[in-house]
DNA sequence: CCTGGCCTTAACAATTTCTGAACATTTGCG
DNA sequence: CGCAAATGTTCAGAAATTGTTAAGGCCAGG
């Protein structure tokens, strides 16, 4: 997978630049805010996998970020500070922040917390909502990875799973070839739409008995595609 | 349903309380011990429905208590434990401790691994009883640490063992790396993904006739490994 | 203090998948 | 019909993922 996005918050333009750095060798993305309110902003606009978050900040601090942020979403914020008490540490936990590294800091600790937090999550994302996308006579198993069309095993690349359960959840629903890329590989992806229509294409190879007429993946001129049970 | 019943034991008061909060807000009913007698004669009067366990405790120590209820009960048991050294994760698992965490932890995250035992209850009640793990040909002893695959017995490292118990109890289902490492290693190892890739390695060369060509552990691409019983 | 097993990690090879461009074909519409 | 836009198709190079080897560290047992 592309590397996930992690938004930086600190003041001190040098520690932005020493975590932007470690999280790049890493294989992260890096966005930087310099305060409260830009971290805000990025955040909402941008919707990193992870923040690292600095409490001391002008303007909004950082636990006052962090208490926002956590009505919104459940991004998880790793926080920064300089002072050390219990009670600075209880009050970011309890705030929801995922975990807790006091200044100074190593980078490289840093740099594995973060690894460690995201290497946490998919177990729980995985096992919300259904386990099995059905419709017509397609099963796509989210659990085992197994695709099947009328008891028949299709071998699907990831890609093509991905896009496939998409639209199968929602039979009949058009989806334009910029949701589908948003949903397959996650917002802000900057690629070419088109590349959607050769995923299309090599999954009709395989899920279509005759793939210039088909009859699963239809094509609305104009919009995008969507997925139909197969009885039109 | 009413919310279910967590007993939290920890002689730390400051961490009881982080604790608690976390789990009142997703709707747990809390209990509370301070120490081993304590929570051993809660667990035995409440029968709450999971205990949070800390190991380092004053008088009977929680591997202890842990040991013993496993003896009246089936209560899933989450065991807190300070830094792990190798030893402590797998003398907890095998104590039948059903998941652990390492301490510094976030409150979030034991949150979630409440929820996730939780849920999993149902079916993994079944597998109770015989510490064995059977799929296919293959037979796991969790107590002896014994392997065999059709009556022949495997020479298996102990993370050897691990990964593959993990992967036998529930066949087909897809584990990523991460989430082998999370189960196999423990929630706060700092390491590479790799690794695992390795093991698997070795794995395969000691159970695959052909481990070129699989049977037993298959690989999907771009997600990660499965069991299989070895049929298909 | 050495030895051997085990685990981790780096490095490189092999494989699979994805992307983007080019060109072909179809569709909608006047 | 004829045109422009949209979609279908092909394909090679890039990128991502996995397989494999090997070296070094650590630790228990001798």
């Amino acid at each position: 997978m592309v590397g996930k996005r992690v938004l930086v918050v600190d003041d001190d333009v040098k520690t932005v630049e020493l975590v932007e750095l470690y999280l790049n060798r890493d294989g992260y993305r890096v966005l930087t805010a310099y305060d409260g309110a830009e971290a805000l902003r990025l955040a909402r606009e941008a919707h990193p996998d992870l923040i690292v978050l600095d409490i001391m900040l002008p303007g909004l601090d950082g636990l006052q970020v962090c208490r926002t942020l956590r009505n919104e979403s459940d991004v998880p914020i790793i926080m920064l500070t300089a002072r050390t008490t219990e009670q600075d540490r209880l009050i970011g936990l309890e705030l929801g922040a995922d975990d807790y590294v006091t200044k100074p800091f190593s980078p490289r600790e840093l740099a594995a917390r973060v690894r460690a937090v995201l290497r946490r999550l998919p177990e729980e994302s995985l096992h919300r909502g259904p386990k099995e996308v059905v419709a017509g006579e397609l099963k796509l198993n989210l659990e085992t990875h197994e695709a099947s069309l009328a008891k028949k095993p299709l071998n699907l690349t990831p890609m093509e799973f991905r896009l496939l359960a998409i639209m199968a959840r929602e039979p009949g629903v058009v989806f334009s070839r910029a949701q589908l890329i948003n949903r397959a590989f996650g917002y802000d992806f900057d690629g070419f739409d088109r590349t959607v229509d050769v995923h299309i294409l090599n999954l009709r190879r395989k899920l279509e008995t005759e793939p210039g007429r088909p009859r699963y993946i239809k094509t609305v001129y104009g919009t995008g595609y969507k997925f139909t049970g197969g009885k039109e």
